[in-house]
DNA sequence: AGCACGCCGACT
DNA sequence: GTCGGCGTGCTC
């Protein structure tokens, strides 16, 4: 019913763009794209005079922009929108609350996969023939290009060995001696398989025992033909040829000739062809229907089931071995029969471990998994599976919040207390187990926290009615606490009874655990051999020269790392400062232990796990393997190994350092370390017929939270904390914003956080607005840093005008002529 | 974020 | 006299 009115109308649409630009921007759509075009495809689009770029449609509308004329958009990628209208209402909200862009949002959310990158290319005008006008450095380079079909920029610079060819590029352009193009490329690449089969021809067992004689005399290719037979038996089952086989299995490594497969080929006999593939097949998954939850999962998991019926949220506490994933699984499955979605967050490091198999097992391929270290290729397919249906349910880190679902009944954010929820760089500074709140709420969905020992914000919005809240106190299968046991490394210090950083009592209880062939866990918080070098004659120490911090030593790799930026330098044989050769390592980290247990007993295996010997995509895995499979005595390790291990064989665990742990200068010091001693002990004693062990080395053993620990006392922990939480006015009682002011100069950077500090607290007072302070690490990547912590009651004061007033505030200063190229970071709910 | 435009020091 | 350094400002 097209009328000649509507044929008038120009359609314009609002554009997210990849760029950190705090507005959407306004693009034409062109007459024939206007029926097909909807709300949440992607577009391409020209952005400024060089760039092509992808974006994702807002807004379709007609009113035409005033101040401006709009670009056409250039072309549409999608037919079906591949971001929900849901996805665009959650990006929205993100950047309202995290006080970003929504580009950034998008550019997060989408995998890299999704969004296309252009490249300008060069190519030779064959039309032109005015050489003469050209200089002699144009003349170089467009013989360059003339020999090729299309150049980059950076090829071009390349083959004439010269750097910033921009400007002879552009006069070449303007003599009209080359053209210009963007090439534009999609990154998915769906996976396809390269198959063989057997032309249909031959399925009639007639015709297949005529050609099997009649290659009597082609032996190479009989054998081909037989070996396909014997693994697809078509006799019987005609339709399993319609597979076919890999191509690779007919490859000379497996003793066929190539040439032979070739000829049956061309002689029609076999057809290759090719299939899509997933990329998550060759994860096992099974069809595991039966479950049966003890007593206490039964009675956790109705408890669950009824708050919900008046709660948005649910917090599950159940100690470590409670058998929480049991739960979890009863009420996936729940939510899934009655036909809705649901997204199961796992911090990082968990999601590599034994749960992801466990789940699998039940769901089979029905469950999509979403992953740092999967590829871009893999992480579109779960993308556009979720859209197309294929994943009802999915596991996944952080960003998996982003996916595409348009239903979610239920979140589930195991280890909701775990930091890695939050991103801290770059923007949007989000934390995933909020955001999941956030989104629930969007689907009319519901959200299950769990941990063994929950954030203290989660059980006091728990204690206080806002969640729900279930414990699990019972360890699965009867299995008891580990016992453990305070070692006073002071007195030990005192008797000379310490072997370097190892207690005596460390040590007997490592020797007895491997001559009884059991396993031992030790925790040691830092990676590297040593974080800092020093010079005995004159108190030199190795110093990052780009940021305010030590340089550690690696010992494997050979060279000094700064943790912050990167940098590497190579280990000095003398001293850089005075020359003398007495340069020792000072203090430890996960790889001296190491080494130092290779001296002690050298007749024990130990293995290494931490942030460098994990880098590789299956390195981890690798080494849980061989830890349980291959006759390991010890695991040393950073925090990777506090999470997600459940190894039978463990009965003890070693901590080296717990005073460094519990007095971080920071206010969440204590939590944090209750959580992280508590997960690492958990590590310990898993079977029912043998407790555990573990062995927390201390100065003062005395500590109230120590004592928390041993006796498993969460409750007494959060008691505690939580009054000093509301005596200095901490989150849960506020919410914090920090603000960190960066710049290159030390005395610039001071004056700018000096003066928004104090615009600031013109409006919100003295007692909100904290610093400006120096962080302990206050020079990073020469930058030099200023922190600002703002503190606004969760109760008294209008969080979002208070935050509108300070994105005020910082827009001022960066604006200030006075003060130019300030960098300001702002962090919502930093942690 | 990129990218172009524009204004001051070391080179043919 | 130019090349090129990076400060500044805009992108529908």
């Amino acid at each position: 019913m097209a009328s000649l009115f509507e044929e008038e109308i120009t359609c314009f649409a609002d554009l997210i763009l990849p760029v950190p630009i705090p507005s959407l921007f306004t693009y034409r759509v062109p007459r024939e794209m206007t029926d097909m075009i909807k709300t949440g495809a992607r577009v391409i689009v020209q952005f400024g005079q060089k760039r092509v770029i992808t974006a994702v449609v807002a807004h379709l509308h007609t009113n035409p922009p005033v101040k401006y004329q709009a670009k056409y958009i250039l072309e549409l990628l999608d037919e079906e929108p591949i971001v929900t209208s849901k996805q665009l209402e959650l990006f929205k909200w993100v950047a309202e609350y995290y006080l970003c862009n929504i580009g950034e949002v998008m550019n997060v959310a989408l995998p890299a996969g999704l969004k296309i990158t252009s490249q300008s290319k060069i190519q030779f005008n064959p039309e032109f023939e005015y050489e003469e006008l050209l200089t002699d450095q144009e003349i170089m380079i467009l013989d360059a290009i003339k020999k090729q079909d299309a150049l980059s920029y950076e090829e071009v610079e390349r083959l004439v060995q010269k750097s910033n060819i921009t400007a002879i590029i552009k006069s070449l352009v303007a003599k009209r001696a080359v053209i210009l193009f963007e090439e534009v490329k999609e990154r998915y690449k769906p996976k396809v398989a390269r198959k063989i089969r057997l032309t249909p021809a031959f399925l009639s067992n007639d015709s297949l025992i005529q050609l099997t004689t009649s290659l009597d005399k082609f032996p190479k290719q009989q054998e081909i033909l037989m070996r396909y037979l014997s693994y697809v038996p078509v006799y019987n089952h005609p339709e399993l040829n319609q597979k076919g086989l890999d191509k690779s299995f007919f490859s000379q490594e497996n003793g066929f000739s190539e040439s032979a497969l070739q000829t049956l080929i061309k002689k029609g006999v076999l057809e290759p062809f090719e299939i899509f593939v997933s990329r998550f097949d060759d994860i096992p998954s099974g069809n595991l229907t039966e479950i049966t939850l003890t007593e206490s999962q039964q009675t956790a998991s109705s408890q669950i089931h009824n708050l919900f019926q008046e709660k948005e949220v649910v917090l599950l506490h159940g100690i470590t071995g409670s058998g929480k994933t049991e739960v979890y699984i009863e009420l996936i499955r729940k939510v899934l029969a009655g036909g809705s979605q649901v997204l199961f967050l796992l911090p990082e490091i968990a999601l590599t471990t034994q749960i992801v198999v466990r789940l699998r097992k039940v769901f089979g391929d029905t469950m999509g998994i979403y992953h740092s270290k999967f590829s871009d290729n893999e992480r579109v397919e779960v993308w556009k599976g979720i859209l197309d249906g294929k994943f009802q349910f999915v596991v996944g880190v952080r960003s998996a919040i982003f996916l595409p679902f348009d239903n979610l009944g239920l979140i589930i954010v195991d280890e909701e207390h775990e930091t890695s929820y939050k991103q801290y760089d770059p923007a949007p500074r989000y934390n995933a187990r909020d955001v999941a709140v956030i989104m629930s709420y969007m689907h009319k969905g519901k959200t299950l926290l769990g941990s063994a020992t929950p954030s203290l914000e989660s059980y006091y919005h728990a204690k206080t009615g806002r969640y729900g809240l279930v414990e699990m106190t019972q360890r699965f299968g009867n299995a008891v606490l580990p016992s453990f046991e305070l070692i006073n490394t002071k007195l030990e210090k005192k008797q000379k009874k310490m072997k370097n950083e190892f207690s005596s009592v460390l040590l007997e209880h490592i020797r007895n655990n491997i001559s009884n062939k059991e396993q031992t866990i030790l925790f040691q918080n830092r990676r590297g051999y040593s974080p800092y070098l020093q010079c005995e004659e004159c108190n030199w120490i190795s110093q990052c020269a780009n940021c305010d911090v030590s340089l550690t030593y690696h010992l494997k790799a050979g060279e000094l790392r700064c943790h912050y930026c990167g940098h590497k330098e190579e280990v000095p044989r003398t001293c850089p400062s005075c020359g003398s050769p007495r340069v020792k390592t000072m203090g430890y980290g996960t790889e001296k232990i190491e080494d130092e247990l290779h001296i002690i007993f050298p007749e024990a295996r130990v293995l290494r796990m931490d942030l460098d010997t994990t880098r590789a995509k299956n390195a981890y895995q690798q080494i849980i393997q061989e830890f349980e499979e291959g006759g390991i005595d010890i695991l040393v390790g950073t925090q990777m190994v506090s999470k997600g291990l459940d190894f039978d064989n463990v009965s003890m665990v070693g901590i080296f350092d717990a005073d460094r742990i519990i007095h971080f200068p920071e206010f969440r010091a204590s939590e944090r370390a209750f959580q992280m001693l508590t997960q690492v002990s958990g590590r310990a004693g898993r079977r029912a017929d043998k407790p555990g062990k573990v062995l927390i080395q201390t100065s003062n053993p005395a500590q109230q939270l120590l004592e928390r620990i041993v006796t498993n006392d969460y409750v007494g922990m959060y008691e505690t904390e939580i009054l000093e939480r509301e005596q200095y006015q901490y989150p849960p009682f506020t919410r914090l914003i920090k603000l960190t002011v960066k710049h290159p100069d030390e005395a610039t950077s001071r004056r700018a956080a000096d003066q928004l500090a104090q615009k600031l607290t013109v409006n919100l007072g003295k007692s909100r607005v904290l610093g400006p302070e120096a962080p302990l690490v206050d020079r990073v990547r020469n930058q030099f840093l200023f922190d600002i912590l703002i503190k606004l009651e969760r109760e008294k004061i209008n969080f979002k005008a208070a935050k509108s007033f300070i994105q005020e505030k910082v827009t001022d200063i960066l604006t200030d002529k006075t003060l130019k190229s300030i960098h300001i970071i702002i962090d919502v709910d930093c942690v």
